[in-house]
DNA sequence: GAGCACTGC
């Protein structure tokens, strides 16, 4: 670890005139905090105080953590966002990572008058039975403030920082390991948070950090929020397919009468980066039709603009454009090794590259490993850490750790976990095919300038783009938000849940195109989500009671009735496929393989990859001994199948509640029984209840055809069916790659 | 014979 000063600097501290010091870490960097929010074992809190940092350090938390506030470039603007507040509904926060708006604007405001909890009269529900009068009933409304996050990390580490900021720190380990609610009695705590496996929210909270989905979900329970008295959408520039939904949905509750919260307004907080906020600002300005009012009959909306915490970032782009990007990358790399000084005043020189994904950054990782070996002596080591989704968690962290061998400058070479080199992949949703290409894309320009300002953070930085200025020039401004670019079949499941019904005119940030919604609607009608008019089913409010997809949804629910009776086996196997990319492994080397074929061979099923998922979670959670190990044998990934168990307890814990399962099943570990034919028949219909339009028949030029739409598919190579020629096959994806291929299959043949 | 990233009572 290095010494004082450097600390200082790789901590994101400045200096104070009179020699204070305060940390302007940025919350979403992976690294250990100040020693007033790092965890425990931090080797962080052991480190040598520096002489400068010693009184600030050594006071109470409270007064060290004013001080930190009081730098904070938002600080000076929370008289203003009160003000704000207290006149108009709706505030639009734009402003950088750093600078503060996260963790600060809900401190500034639950202390309001508009955030009491306060009781109210408003119209009871008769459960939707018509011809009963409506009687009023007393509720409570407001006293929260939710802040969304689209990522669960996110959400858990902003909660952390401000409940030790306001000093009832939520106690426990940071990161939850999946073993489900935070453990022990209610604490209380003005901070608390909501994200899926993992909820901790203390009596008396009045902030609370949630994921988007989270809040989407709450809000199905309760169209009228009536929990909260602000939302705050923190990363609306993000624009995720829930943002875009409960932005919406806000911005209908903020122009409604109100009577469903006795009348009490809801205030929304609008927090994004610079890019885009014209179009943001303008949508929560008009009505719901879409126009602007000049007289008053919308309720104005405030806007601020709050500056970042960036140092000055250099940016190099090459002069004219580059042919062959891999040895573009390694000059450069090694042009900046050799060049520039292991670390300067502000700490260490890293480098951080950008790369379109996790088969360019072994290979490139190689390359630099062999070239960095014939460099003369007197030049620095270089340490390569790749970082991309598949890693374990345990070498995506290290990616982030500071290298402690001496002499050495660190690498990382990343793909979008990092934030979005010229090109990323991009997952796209065709309509008309019903499949999903995921296909190399140029990024935008605000995907390029937010990788820039990564090297900004700590201290002045350089960026070499490995294209030219014009290329840059040329790049779209922002990329296609998510809602128009996936499949829309959750969302219009959702809107419709909500009492939307012309889900086309709903004025979302971007509306929804028309074929695509067509084509949502006949597959949730054939899903029996929707009835022959479009309007949703019970069965479809029963759907979104579960988080998986709607076509997985049915099948659940279809496994539930009697004739299947295949409820458990199906959670299994919807555990294991919704738990991340794949649970196996892909195994690169020939050692590797035959290692683990051996091992495997006792898990695969002829039926195909469903029932193969099926014998994996039922072998692993029969393993009494080390799962760890048997994962390693097996080349299972670790961190995906332990994600499956969680969800496989989540959607069992919901089947009971809902009243799909009698009871709770038999705690684990349960003695494995291979599922017989008759059963593994009935596993596989279920699935086919909610994939009919996803089989495919054998051709006598032993291609296979869709029997939806005659499109030609190959059997992905992670299949246990792949090589096989089968007469039929159903599977559950559809991608467009290398080409058409057809994943998570299973054979249908003989029924 | 293949591989972008998130997320949900």
């Amino acid at each position: 670890m290095a010494k004082k000063r450097k600390n200082e600097s790789s901590e994101n501290v400045i200096r104070l005139p009179g020699g204070k010091t305060i940390s302007l870490e940025g919350y979403l960097t992976k690294k250990p905090r100040d020693a007033s929010t790092a965890p425990e074992n931090s080797s962080f809190q052991k480190k040598p105080v520096s002489d400068s940092k010693k009184d600030a350090s050594q006071a109470p938390d409270v007064i060290a953590q004013d001080q930190k506030n009081k730098a904070l470039p938002i600080w000076e603007y929370q008289d203003v966002i009160r003000s704000a507040l207290r006149k108009s509904d709706v505030l639009v926060l734009v402003g950088e990572t750093g600078s503060g708006k996260s963790t600060q604007i809900p401190q500034f405001l639950y202390q309001e008058d508009w955030c009491r909890r306060r009781k109210v009269k408003v119209m009871k529900r008769n459960g939707g039975k018509a011809g009963q009068p409506d009687g009023e009933e007393e509720v409570d409304v407001g006293g929260v403030i939710a802040i969304t996050q689209p990522r669960r990390v996110a959400a858990t580490t902003l909660a952390h920082r401000v409940s030790a900021e306001v000093g009832t720190p939520l106690k426990g380990q940071q990161y939850n390991d999946g073993k489900g609610k935070g453990g022990g009695p209610v604490q209380k705590g003005l901070v608390g948070y909501s994200v899926r496996f993992d909820h901790r929210v203390p009596k008396g909270t009045r902030i609370k950090y949630v994921t988007e989905g989270m809040l989407l979900q709450e809000m199905l329970r309760d169209p009228h929020l009536r929990e909260y008295s602000a939302v705050l959408v923190d990363e609306i520039h993000e624009r995720s397919v829930d943002v875009d939904l409960l932005s919406g949905f806000l911005k209908q509750m903020v122009l409604s009468d109100k009577a469903g919260r006795g009348g009490v307004p809801l205030k929304v907080v609008v927090m994004s980066a610079t890019v885009n906020v014209e179009k943001i600002k303008t949508y929560f300005s008009s009505a719901a039709d879409g126009t602007v009012s000049s007289d008053g009959s919308i309720p104005p909306v405030e806007l601020l603009e709050i500056e970042g915490r960036q140092f000055p970032v250099d940016i190099i782009h090459t002069p004219q454009w580059v042919p062959d990007i891999q040895e573009a990358l390694l000059k450069t790399i090694f042009k900046i090794h050799t060049e520039q000084p292991l670390q300067d005043k502000h700490g260490k020189q890293d480098i951080l590259a950008f790369l379109i994904g996790q088969e360019e950054i072994e290979s490139a990782q190689r390359l630099i490993e062999e070239h960095a070996a014939t460099l003369d002596k007197t030049v620095p080591k270089v340490k390569v850490l790749p970082l991309f989704g598949q890693l374990s968690m345990e070498a995506q962290h290290e990616a982030f750790q500071p290298v402690k061998a001496p002499f050495t400058r660190k690498i990382v070479l990343a793909t979008n976990v990092a934030e979005t080199s010229v090109t990323s992949k991009v997952k796209h949703f065709r309509p008309r095919l019903g499949m999903a290409s995921l296909l190399a894309k140029p990024i935008s320009k605000s995907s390029a300038i937010q990788r820039a300002g990564r090297a900004g953070r700590e201290g002045p930085g350089k960026c070499f783009r490995l294209y030219t200025e014009e290329g840059y020039d040329g790049l779209e401004q922002t990329e296609l938000p998510e809602i128009l670019r996936t499949d829309v079949l959750g969302a219009v499941l959702t809107m419709k849940a909500t009492g939307i019904d012309d889900v086309i005119d709903f004025p979302l940030m971007d509306r929804l195109q028309l074929e695509p919604v067509e084509k949502a609607y006949t597959y949730l009608n054939m899903l029996k989500a929707l009835d022959d008019e479009f309007h949703i089913t019970e069965a479809g409010r029963k759907m979104l009671l579960f988080p998986v997809t709607a076509p997985y949804a049915r099948v659940l629910l279809v496994a539930a009735e009697p004739a299947y009776n295949c409820l458990l086996e199906v959670i299994d196997i919807i555990a294991c496929i919704t738990s991340g990319e794949d649970i196996f492994q892909q195994l690169r080397s020939e050692e590797a393989q035959e290692a683990a074929e051996a091992y495997r061979k006792e898990l695969w099923r002829r039926e195909g990859d469903l029932l193969t998922y099926l014998t994996t979670m039922q072998r692993y959670t029969a393993e009494n001994a080390d799962r760890i190990a048997w994962c390693k044998a097996r080349h299972i990934n670790v961190r995906n199948i332990k994600q499956a168990l969680n969800i496989r307890r989540q959607l069992r814990a919901l089947c009971v509640r809902h009243k799909l399962l009698k009871e709770a099943p038999p705690q684990d570990p349960q003695p494995f029984v291979p599922a017989s034919p008759e059963k593994a028949e009935a596993i596989l219909k279920c699935f086919l209840r909610g994939f009919m339009l996803k089989t495919a028949l054998l051709h006598p030029d032993l291609s296979y055809l869709t029997s939806a739409g005659n499109q030609v598919v190959a059997i992905h190579p992670s299949s246990v069916l792949h090589g096989q020629k089968k007469e039929a096959i159903m599977f559950l994806e559809h991608v467009y790659t290398m080409k058409s291929y057809a994943k998570k299959m299973a054979n249908t043949i003989g029924w």
